[in-house]
DNA sequence: CCGGGATTGTCAATCTGGCGACATTTCAGG
DNA sequence: CCTGAAATGTCGCCAGATTGACAATCCCGG
């Protein structure tokens, strides 16, 4: 357990707002998984499995629209914590949680969380926080995408990712971004150029930079 | 008081399935509001004022995406409760709530939730339940909305918009409905009319009318 | 250091949906 | 029953996105 870094897992707003004795209780009972890339956490459909934190590398979520159609819902790096929802309400999940490369994670297994909240019944009250702000995260997404012209998606959405990956370089490929923002790799490609035209941001392979970002939140208030 | 329908709001999934002696103290401190069409129960960022349920007519969420544009997120009929979010995480509202046509709602301040929650925390319990509920419904309307064909968008739209009615006929102007699944007037007409074609549904005057809804919930798993 | 798979950059052809315009139909109120 | 406002049905045109294709570039493993 001596490898759970806690000021990386304090500068989370919803577990840092998590009173320290409760975080305590939390952390005492959570395993410390090292994950290979492509790892599925836990897939759309099955029944809760506890709580998770993403330690080190990312973690997606992601949806099936349709057959053969992926959409990343979110994109989780350092410090997030998640699978709140089937913890909550004991249903179902609603999407993948998959490792995007090698990624260590913390797990709360669901009978030790309902073991710790049987006892604390206050842990109740701390995840139904967490799913408040990832309901708000959810509405923000779809007012982000639905109606947006293509570059503010963009902008926006690379601001999140970079905020999510803690720096400025966001290690995905343009197919997964174009993905995140529901259009084809060729439209993402033009958008992007034109950005980096506009000396926001730095394309790379399989990476973009971040060089300008307040440029990038401009954008994104057009 | 007596002019509240029990029947119709237990008929609710969430409100049916909190036990009755808190239904009752939920009920005890509703007050029932006539309201003309249009107005507005609250607002994008105003704080929160509690639990709201509509008894007659419909209330619409709307969100803002951009100066300007609208962005329907949730239409509710009868027997529907809202309002949960802001009250759980005491942050500001992220959507407007207006009532579309007149209707009647059932209104619990703030202050009485709160009263009433400190008396009986189980109430903290079973509204985190209706956060994960519209959490859950949240997220199946971006995998619905986003990268899926207008027509299963349109079906998939329809047939919830006949369960929240709770029957078979629509009452809502064509510009309504387009403005839910996001694309224009005129290209909601051609999808309603080719679907009229195929036999699913009739279209009328400020309305629609699901006449086989297997053939709807079939053109929505496409 | 070199070859192959993965990723990116770019083009042309095609398609889809938005928008403006306008005729038609329906409804409500005098 | 008549009239005007609201809603629907249908054009054509156009901007922008998708698709398929292919070359260029990059990275990794042998």
């Amino acid at each position: 357990m001596s490898s759970i870094d806690h000021a990386l897992l304090e500068s989370d707003s919803w577990f840092g707002a998590v009173p320290a004795e409760r975080r305590a209780l939390l952390l005492a009972q959570a395993s410390v998984r090292s994950v290979a890339a492509g790892t599925r956490l836990y897939g759309v459909g099955d029944p809760p499995d506890g709580l998770w934190a993403v330690l080190d590398g990312q973690v997606r979520l992601i949806g099936y629209p349709a057959v053969g159609a992926e959409l990343v819902v979110l994109m989780m790096g350092p410090g997030t914590w998640f699978g709140e929802l089937s913890t909550l309400d004991a249903g179902p999940r609603p999407h993948d949680a998959v490792a995007f490369g090698p990624a260590r994670v913390l797990h709360i297994g669901i009978e030790a969380f309902r073991r710790l909240a049987g006892a604390t019944p206050e842990l109740w009250w701390d995840i139904a926080l967490l799913a408040c702000a990832h309901q708000r995260a959810s509405l923000a997404f779809m007012m982000n995408t639905l109606s947006q012209p293509i570059p503010v998606r963009l902008a926006r959405t690379l601001a999140g990712l970079a905020r999510a990956a803690g720096g400025t370089s966001i290690e995905l490929r343009q197919e997964d971004i174009a993905a995140m923002i529901g259009v084809s790799r060729q439209t993402l490609n033009k958008a992007l150029k034109a950005m980096e035209r506009e000396g926001v941001i730095a394309v790379e392979y399989a990476r973009i930079k971040v060089v300008d970002a307040d440029g990038l939140r401009r954008l994104g208030t057009g």
